[in-house]
DNA sequence: GAATTGTTTTCCGCAATGCGGAAACGGGCT
DNA sequence: AGCCCGTTTCCGCATTGCGGAAAACAATTC
């Protein structure tokens, strides 16, 4: 339905679109994973049709294949569909996988329990590792409903302007960091860093101190202090975190917590190869 | 390469396999993405050409295929395949529509804590689902390390032989208790119940006290305790559970725990539209 | 360095498979 | 009933996926 340059039917030997190279047919079935995997989570075939923008009946396929795939699944009376169990096992083999989230697991409670020891008890820990140039959240402890804007596991945000993002990306290779500086910074909170030199600065920073803060750059009226989790070569591989209401998380508190943080950080890093000479870190 | 019966080119009017109802490409991506969403998780094209019985050129063409669609990736040096963060996004989306699983977060992690505080440190605290006719494993708190066999999130058990599953089925319609007591029950623990009659007589006992027991019918050396959560028509939905090993893990604690987990799981059944007078739990 | 073995990736003709307009179905409404 | 709106099925057309075979690449061995 797009309009494809010429499709290789022509005799004269048109140029064909170097098809061949992937089932475009499975894209859209991703596609339509990815609107269920988002509010409002059910949606009708036309409704699918209409945000994909293709024919009612070819949606009404793509969905049954779904189905038959067991990916996806049509809920009661309403014909609406909707993600299935099997979805989730898929989606949490991303976590298995991962040695850090194994490790962090339980260390990320016990970091969550030692800032509530603190008095700290509307905060909210965090572990989130970098995929994509951006900060993906892999698990969380404490009371989402307490921050305003509280992330869930799978969520993305920008690595600029996240106490966890920074923590990251202080710790990245060159190449890395410059390309990630290189981009546009959008604003999202009342002093999120913008410029490429503000936060070099900031970053080296954090590199000296061991961990990185977020005073309201990312969310209004939240502050947030997070320590990377380095493998044997002193390179970030994820990052934990203690965010809590502005309020309630004076410079005090945030002092205190840094060292929770860190220590537990340390303590993932270590469990993952990590050998302390190797780097700046000094808990 | 399967046996397929007659693929529909006999010119004699052979019987065509309903094709046409579905996009049998799309279902080799989903059967690769469970491949890698389960140990060894990282995958060459050979290694998924031989486990999916696919020539190599086609299974790199579904690898392919999901690289583009963003749900899988190349690793490193070694040409092998792995999820991506996209899929846990997607995955999760599952987890995210699920009304129950935002409303249980905060309340299992309070469950768990009062069973620490009780001395039962070595406690998991669960929190599962029914799908697909077995236990959906959602959440857990506590070290994972300290039972013999913890689930993780997205996991599937029977119904029959774990706490949470006995606990959802106990209070389940009743069509769908015969549909389940009518199937063949695999032994898993010690004391795994395996006789439709001995099941029946267990679920009413336990739709009368309102809590399901599992003591090493599941994993050796493991008991557990679990309570439903119920919705406004009194059927279970979800389940919430603590399971420690069974040498620290006493009657009196079973006692004193199962205490807490009603609580816990009342508090989120009224969270969700319950209304005690419709059933037969009384904590 | 050249030869060898074990991968991964590209090529390309064949036809199976997905496409989508249009028509049939279904089931909630006045 | 009769209408309306969304879902599902039909079916000929040509796009798209298929997979054997050969070419690129990588890691060892002689």
């Amino acid at each position: 339905m797009l309009v494809v340059p010429n499709t290789g039917t022509g005799r004269d030997g048109g140029v064909r679109p170097d098809r061949r190279t992937s089932m475009s047919s499975s894209l859209k079935c991703f596609q339509a994973l990815e609107l269920l995997a988002s509010p409002p989570y059910e949606l009708s075939v036309t409704d699918i049709a209409v945000e994909l923008s293709l024919p009612v009946a070819s949606a009404h396929r793509v969905m049954t294949t779904l189905c038959v795939a067991g990916a996806a699944e049509q809920h009661g009376k309403t014909k609406w569909y909707r993600l299935t169990g099997r979805t989730l096992w898929i989606g949490t083999g991303y976590l298995r996988r991962s040695v850090v989230y194994r490790t962090a697991f339980v260390i990320l409670q016990e970091m969550a329990h030692k800032c509530y020891a603190l008095g700290l008890n509307q905060a909210l820990a965090y572990l989130a590792t970098m995929d994509n140039d951006q900060v993906l959240y892999l698990h969380s402890v404490g009371n989402p409903t307490a921050l305003s804007l509280s992330a869930n596991t799978g969520e993305r945000r920008p690595l600029h302007s996240t106490g966890l993002g920074k923590a990251l990306l202080a710790f990245q290779p060159r190449e890395v960091r410059d390309r990630v500086l290189a981009r546009k910074m959008t604003t999202s909170g009342p002093r999120t860093i913008t410029t490429e030199m503000a936060l070099r600065e900031e970053l080296s920073l954090i590199r000296h101190r061991g961990y990185a803060i977020d005073d309201e750059e990312n969310v209004q009226g939240t502050r947030c202090v997070a320590a990377p989790i380095l493998d044997q070569t002193g390179d970030a591989v994820a990052a934990l975190s203690v965010s809590a209401p502005a309020g309630s998380f004076g410079d005090a508190l945030m002092e205190a917590s840094s060292l929770i943080v860190r220590e537990a950080a340390l303590r993932v890093s270590v469990q993952i190869g990590y050998r302390s000479q190797t780097s700046h870190i000094h808990v």
